[in-house]
DNA sequence: TCAGTTTATTAGTGTAAGCTAACACGTCTT
DNA sequence: AAGACGTGTTAGCTTACACTAATAAACTGA
C-alpha cells in the first residue's frame, strides 16, 4: 500500500453529489440529460459540466455519449437516490419539527444533504415516523434505494370536469410556493376542474370539500401535479 | 464594477471556519496558537497551517508574529465564537432531540457547524429553550458573541476535602465519555474528594448525595472541571 | 446540400487547500 | 560563542472545481 496508490472509494464531494442529483432529475423519464441542462440546473458554465462529466464517467457514475448528453450507471442511480433522500427527510423534519414553512426548506436541505450522516438521517426519519412524501408532495426513497413511481398528470393537462387529488407541486422557488400556500394549493387537496380557456388559457377549479373557486394561470397549472380521484376517495390529509 | 474586483467578503469556508475555532482554543489563555500545535489539533502537516495563516491574516481574521505563532483579530474572534454557538447547539439538539449520546454528537457538530443557516440553529436554540450549556458543559456563546468565562479547577488539583461541582468535561473522545457517562461523572453532579495518592497517583471521590466512591486516575481527573460548592448549594441539573 | 446557428468540447487560467523536501530561524547546551 | 536540534517557512507539486476564449460537432432551414 504505497503513497502511489489512489483511494479505492473517495466520498463523494458535494459537487459530485448535486450533479448526480440533477442527472437524476434530468434524465429520468429515460432520456439523456444534456450539457447545457444540467449547467443550466447548477448555475454553472458548460465547460464546467464538461469536465465534471468526464470525472464522473471515469469513476463510473454515470455514462457519457460525447454530444449527446449523459445516463447514470446503476451506482450513479443508487448515490442519487440517497441523496434525494437525505434532501426530502431533511425538508420534512425542518418543517414538522422546527417550523420551517416549505418555501424555505430547500435552500437549507441543499446545503445540509451533504453534511448529516446516513445515522441522523435515519434518526430523522424514525422521529417523522418513516414519512413517505415531502413537504412538497415528492416521494422519499426508501434507505434501500427504491423510489415510488406514480402516474401525475398536471393540472393544465386535465379535463374539464375530472376530480383530482393534488399530489406534487412541481417547483421550489418561494414566491411561487408561498402564493400556492395561500391558495390552499398543498398536496392532499382535493378539487374538481370547472373550467379551461382556450389559448393556453387559465384553468378553474373548485376545491373540495368547501367548492371555493381558484383561477389558475397556464404556467402554475403546469407545476401541479395531480392524480384523478375515484369516487368517495378521500386522499392523504394536507400538510 | 467589472469581473476583476474581488469580492470583499466571501463567505468563510469550512477550513477557514475550523482553523479559527482551533486558534481559538489555543489563545483562548491568552498566549499565541503555534504552528504545530494547530497542525495536530487539525491532524494537517504544519506547512499547510503556514499557507493558511498567510491568507488568514492577509484577510484580517489573525495576526502573526512569524516563528512565533498567531492569534485572533476581533473579527476572527466574533467569527470563532459564531462557530462554537453553532457546534455546541447542535450538539444539544442532537442529544436533547435525537437521542444521541454524549460521546456521538462531536463528529456530527464538527460536519455540520459548517452547513447549517444562522437562522436554523436560533430555531434551535429556541426549541431548546435558549440553553446555556452544551452536553459537555461547555457555555455556549450568546448570538451576540458573549462567552461565559468561568473559574474552574481540574479535579486532579483540587484538595482533599473539597465539596465539588463536575462542570465541564475536557475531551470529545467517545471511549474516554463513555465510561465517565457509565461511572456517573456528568456536568452537574456533586461530589467530594475523599483521597489522593501522591506521584501523580488517583484522586478518589464520593457523589452527592448516594456517597458512592469513584477512583479516577490522573489523566482523567486532568479533565474533570470543576468549582467549588458553597454549602447547601446544589448546582445545575445533571443532563 | 450547405451555410449559419446552437451546443459541446478543449485549452488554458485561477483559487483553495492539501502534501513532501529543502531551507531558515530560534533556543538550549555545552 | 558555537553547534545542534526542534520548529517554522518556502518552494514546488497535486487535486477539485470553477471560469473565459477558442474550436469542433450537430442541427436547421432555405
Ligand atoms: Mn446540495
Ligand atoms: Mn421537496
Ligand atoms: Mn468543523
Ligand atoms: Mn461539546
Amino acid at each position: 500500500m504505497s503513497a502511489l496508490t489512489r483511494d479505492a472509494n473517495p466520498p463523494l464531494t458535494k459537487s459530485v453529489e448535486d450533479y448526480l442529483k440533477v442527472i437524476y432529475h434530468l434524465s429520468s423519464q429515460g432520456g439523456f440529460a444534456t450539457t447545457s441542462d444540467i449547467a443550466g440546473m447548477l448555475e454553472v458554465a458548460p465547460p464546467s459540466v464538461s469536465g465534471m462529466v468526464k470525472r464522473l464517467s471515469d469513476t463510473g457514475l454515470i455514462e457519457h455519449v460525447p454530444y449527446r448528453g449523459v445516463q447514470l450507471t446503476a451506482q450513479g442511480r443508487r448515490e442519487a437516490l440517497r441523496m434525494i433522500r437525505r434532501h426530502r427527510i431533511l425538508e420534512l423534519f425542518l418543517t414538522q419539527q422546527l417550523g420551517y414553512d416549505w418555501d424555505g426548506v430547500h435552500a437549507e436541505a441543499e446545503r445540509l444533504e451533504h453534511a448529516v450522516s446516513d445515522g441522523l438521517i435515519e434518526r430523522m426519519a424514525n422521529a417523522l415516523g418513516q414519512p413517505q412524501y415531502d413537504p412538497h408532495g415528492d416521494p422519499i426513497p426508501t434507505a434501500a434505494g427504491e423510489i415510488e413511481e406514480t402516474e401525475l398528470m398536471p393540472l393544465a393537462d386535465a379535463p374539464v370536469g375530472a376530480k383530482l387529488e393534488l399530489r406534487q407541486v412541481g417547483t421550489q422557488d418561494a414566491a411561487r410556493l408561498r402564493y400556492l400556500a395561500d391558495q390552499g394549493l398543498t398536496p392532499g387537496v382535493l378539487l374538481v376542474v370547472s373550467d379551461r380557456q382556450p389559448f393556453n388559457g387559465p384553468t378553474t377549479i373548485a376545491l373540495a370539500p368547501s367548492g371555493d373557486p381558484r383561477i389558475v394561470g397556464r404556467d402554475l397549472a403546469q407545476l401541479l401535479w395531480c392524480r384523478e380521484v375515484p369516487v368517495e376517495d378521500r386522499g392523504r390529509p394536507a400538510t
